[in-house]
DNA sequence: GCGCTGGCACTACATTTGTAGTTGTTAATT
DNA sequence: AATTAACAACTACAAATGTAGTGCCAGCGC
């Protein structure tokens, strides 16, 4: 059983609702989620429930007897789960060549190209 | 019109073939991945269909006149656009935090971080 | 000349995804 | 009590994807 399930694009802007800010219900996730994509209430609802399907999230009941929604699985395991499949997808499992294409197709800081940099020493003592 | 279509994940290995030699023939094409990817002759024809209707692969007649297949489409400007669509989805669009995330869940040699670093540097002065 | 092989075009069909609508129940409101 | 608003559970339905199978034609080999 991976330790992260497979999660859509929709399914993905629900999750990160959650992991911003758990539990909620269905209907705070609608609205939380309503500026930026503008779904119907059920459109929310099976996205949540097909979540809660897959494993990734799991239900309570609030005070008022409502159900309500948190993550199963931490978003930082999905990251890494989805960014090893987009990984092998693309650069053939090598991260070589992702690190350079994103380190040139992207306007970096001067300062986060510092922090990078420092990262990177701090892989050679390890 | 985005310069790159959508592949999909098995659309995706057919592009690789075709990337690394073409033109292809579809019965080349479906040698050339028998090894990595077992399928029926029927389904890389299929996919290689696909792949024309999205405008991804050209045809043209070989010399004994059977069809044969070429990208439309460079590869890097699908790696870019799977790249974009990637850093969006899981990193909202921040660069650093990918390349953080990479940086540190890849084992790199020594030899690699210092041309990623070298490369940092010449972002700098650009 | 006839059947076999390769190639092309169609068709097939279950899953997953995106995006809801419908129905039934319950709890709050007037 | 009757109405209404929330919720939950089911159903809907088209497009995309993964993975083939079938049918037809033409040239090749005997």
């Amino acid at each position: 059983m991976p330790t992260a399930p497979d999660i859509s694009d929709s399914e993905w802007s629900i999750m990160e609702a959650l992991w911003e800010s758990s539990p909620q219900t269905a209907s705070e996730v609608t609205k939380t989620l309503r500026a930026s994509m503008n779904w119907a209430e059920n459109t929310v609802r099976t996205l949540l429930t097909r979540l809660v399907e897959k494993g990734a999230l799991k239900t309570s009941e609030n005070a008022s007897g409502t159900r309500t929604f948190i993550p199963a699985v931490k978003r930082e395991a999905c990251v890494r789960a989805e960014s090893q499949s987009f990984l092998d997808r693309i650069f053939g499992g090598a991260a070589k060549p992702l690190l350079v294409h994103f380190a040139q197709n992207s306007k970096l800081t001067a300062e986060e190209i510092k922090e990078l940099k420092k990262l990177l020493d701090q892989q050679l003592n390890s």
